[in-house]
DNA sequence: TCTGGGGTCCTAGGACCC
DNA sequence: TCTGGGGTCCTAGGACCC
């Protein structure tokens, strides 16, 4: 060892190209959790989606009726399918409407995100036994730095999956390489219950095959502007010349392209961060109209001001720009923001801004959805902050 | 089958100031 | 009166992620 405790003979994990990051994707979430719930669906297809009143019931002799996918009619989206409604060529962001017309007999159950938060916590306590350098990336993946560890990466992984189950009783895929963008990736390649080390000399064979589309940063629109230039595979975006690409997508998206491809990553594990905004929409059953549904209306908007409202005041933040967001019946979406001269978290403060905001925009057409955004945050009273951190000095009031 | 709700980051133009 | 850059803030929209 040296003087900063490093080992001469080991790889030095700080270099770039050295780390080891691990990506953890919990394997089709929503629905392996709706399985613990009720495990006689185990092997059938099963849609989550919507929030309604499709609620399963329970019959006297203690059975469950479940709802089918065939009787859906509204608006909503598919939250998550288990592997066997996949097959039909179902997805998540896919119409319930459409996914019924694929497979009519699949369950329908009602997405319940306060069981998939307390599922969440489990997996995410479960791995911070083992290490806590952990990044929070949504409800069902965390990335992991493992450097620093002293067990060969091949144990570590099997630990973490281990440690999620018997948390859980959940199986999870994971993919462990030099930086986030490729274990990303790799977490997917060998779903459900993977585990797949790469290392960069295995870039050519394992990634370069790939669709362009599995590059995390890489979506529909840039996946279909690359087709275009006959680029499909990642290696066809490796062989293209970082110009090319920079005089297409720009200079900024057209190097990350080409370093994506490379599979060069250097960004880190972060393991805290602060919100940057929080927001509340609602699409509505039917379309309203900005007159005649005048009152609907805005109850609707007291109601996303209030929610923002609450959600600042329980996480301790205040903000000073307040958006709104309205969707046309056409799909099409406009915001309109304001930044105030002081950071609020009052509900009423909140409602007028957004009010200015609905004055400066066009209210002839019907409307499908409304929303409203806090931004700009900061944190709710920094003197109250202060003070609680003393204690036996008392918080001071609103 | 018309397409949810919660986020992050980037771009680009205009105002305003030095 | 016209012509400069640079920096920051604000606004609107869009791509992308889970």
């Amino acid at each position: 060892m040296d003087a900063q405790g490093l080992d001469k003979n080991r790889i030095d994990e700080r270099l770039p190209g050295y780390r080891r990051i691990a990506h953890l994707d919990m394997d089709a979430f929503y629905a392996s959790v709706e399985l613990l719930r009720y495990p006689e669906l185990c092997g059938l297809p099963v849609v989550i989606g919507g929030s309604g009143d499709w609620q399963p019931e329970i019959h006297k002799d203690g059975s469950w009726h479940f709802s089918r996918l065939r009787n859906y009619a509204g608006r909503g989206v598919v939250t998550t399918a288990t592997y066997e409604a996949r097959v039909f060529g179902v997805f998540s962001g896919m119409g319930l409407m459409k996914a019924a017309q694929l497979t009519p007999d699949a369950i329908l159950l009602p997405a319940d995100f306060r069981a998939y938060r307390h599922y969440s916590r489990l997996f995410k306590a479960a791995v911070a036994e083992i290490t806590p350098q952990i990044e929070d990336h949504g409800i069902d993946e965390i990335y992991i730095d493992l450097c620093g560890l002293t067990d060969d990466t091949l144990t570590l992984a099997r630990r973490i999956k281990q440690a999620v189950r018997e948390s859980t009783g959940l199986s999870c895929s994971i993919g462990v390489t030099p930086n986030k963008l490729l274990s990303k990736i790799c977490s997917d390649l060998e779903k459900p219950d993977g585990l797949t080390i790469l290392d960069p000399e295995d870039i050519p064979n394992r990634i370069w095959p790939l669709p362009v589309r599995k590059i995390s940063g890489i979506g529909p629109k840039a996946t279909q502007k690359l087709a275009a230039l006959g680029i499909t595979t990642i290696a066809d975006l490796a062989r293209a010349e970082t110009a090319f690409l920079q005089t297409h997508f720009g200079s900024s998206y057209g190097h990350w392209l080409h370093e994506a491809a490379h599979g060069i990553d250097d960004r880190p594990v972060v393991t805290e961060s602060e919100p940057k905004s929080l927001s509340r929409e609602t699409t509505f059953e039917r379309d309203l109209h900005p007159r005649h549904d005048r009152h609907i209306l805005s109850k609707i908007l007291t109601g996303l001001c209030t929610d923002v409202a609450n959600d600042l005041q329980r996480k301790g933040y205040a903000s000073r720009t307040i958006s709104i967001k309205l969707r046309y019946d056409d799909f099409r979406t406009i915001s309109r923001n304001i930044t105030l001269s002081s950071p609020t978290a009052d509900a009423v403060a909140v409602r007028r801004a957004a009010e200015e905001c609905l004055r400066r925009v066009s209210l002839k057409q019907k409307l499908r959805l409304l929303g409203v955004r806090a931004s700009t945050l900061s944190a709710a009273n920094t003197l109250r902050n202060s003070s609680m951190s003393h204690q036996g000095e008392l918080p001071l009031a609103e």
